[in-house]
DNA sequence: GATCCATCTGAACAGTGTTAAGATAGATAC
DNA sequence: GTATCTATCTTAACACTGTTCAGATGGATC
């Protein structure tokens, strides 16, 4: 503490929009430092020390409020599953029909991945959260009923076929987002992404097709 | 080099069955030694100093033949493909009919991926590999072909629906085994799998009926 | 105005991957 | 049979990482 303890240099820290810490705004730009790493950097970029630095406070500073590194990340993954969840009520909120409903859902989803890559793996990345964190199992369920909600409609009520035509659904949607992710149809940048969501239509129309197109 | 460099000593190493290296077995030993990690601790587990510490070695050893860590890591993903490959094909060879074959694949490839976590999550974490490494893609590449094959003779040899419908199978299969991993579909451990490879089987009859059994 | 207590810092520890320079020893050449 | 060569491995160091703990800091409370 010999250069940084002035008022004039506190102020210039990044991520800090308010001067003053000790109102509970660590918390906040601890995990938009997160969200922001991981936007660049991916999953695999993410360190603590990275996420203090850019709020501009000690390496030991975000054990107060989260514990460790897990507990940050879990936070981070909580807001993760809001985000999706949202993006898949809205999805199915736009169409009309179930089939309609679940497809826009699945092009949501994948979409989402897409985009925010490094989030969307470290939602699903469990040995590095708080894996049975409550919140955050609640958080993911969320996300997972958006499915189950539309799946009922598309089945027609039946709750046991309804369950395993949302596992299904999820499952497929969410491996294609991974292949994707690992590039395994190919490059996902730029202009390949919009290739790979056309693969995804196909897929998707294979799958589910409209009524009476198959068999 | 104090009290490790009599010859008693050092036939004490671990992973070693033959005294002398300097004969290309480091290699192996490593690749051994970063698969037993793998498998007892998860892919999160996996160090390079630990790799060199099973195969009695100092850290910078494996740099020498692998480069880095990546490097070595490609090694062990590359023999997953190929033991995934395998596992495929062979599952497809016990049955007959394309549906059969295809349904054999799904649960085979689930039950590669919850029998083998670490391994499986390694060879699908791209950043930790040598990506764009020739002989990986082409492992991964024959991997994804094990359905393709299959799947062109359920959908009657259209190369076009081929793609789609193998596209939508590995989708399928695989996101299903990372939802598992990550215990989205409940407990994995003891008999919890068992519950987990019937709700697959519940979702490939699903997606994949019997001839005439949805519509 | 003194005390309290949540908050944050500084310093340390054990661990990581990677690099460069040097030791070692099997293979090759004379 | 001895000397040289060359692949292989070690030692030591560097810059990192997450986490812990004693202590400084300063806003809120009495």
């Amino acid at each position: 503490m010999k250069k940084r303890t002035s008022p004039a240099s506190r102020s210039t820290r990044i991520a800090q929009p308010e001067p003053g810490y000790h109102h509970g705004e660590l918390q906040e730009a601890l995990i938009a430092a997160s969200e922001a790493i991981l936007a660049e950097q991916g999953a695999e970029g993410f360190t603590l020390r990275e996420a203090a630095r850019r709020a501009g406070v000690s390496p030991a500073a975000p054990s107060h409020h989260f514990g460790n590194a897990q507990g940050l990340l879990t936070e981070v993954a909580i807001r993760g599953y809001d985000a999706l969840a949202g993006v898949l009520r809205e999805a199915a909120s736009g169409k009309e029909g179930a089939r309609e409903k679940l497809h826009a859902q699945g092009l949501a989803y994948v979409d989402f991945a897409l985009r925010h890559p490094g989030r969307f793996q470290m939602m699903f990345a469990n040995k590095r959260l708080v894996a049975d964190d409550a919140r955050l199992r609640q958080a993911s369920r969320a996300a997972g009923q958006a499915f189950e909600v539309v799946v009922a409609e598309l089945v027609g009520g039946r709750p046991k076929e309804a369950r395993t035509a949302a596992a299904a659904a999820w499952s497929t949607v969410h491996g294609f987002a991974k292949l994707a992710l690992e590039e395994k149809f190919g490059s996902v940048k730029n202009e390949g992404r919009r290739e790979v969501m056309m693969t995804l239509n196909q897929v998707l129309d294979y799958l589910w097709p409209a009524r009476g197109a198959r068999c």
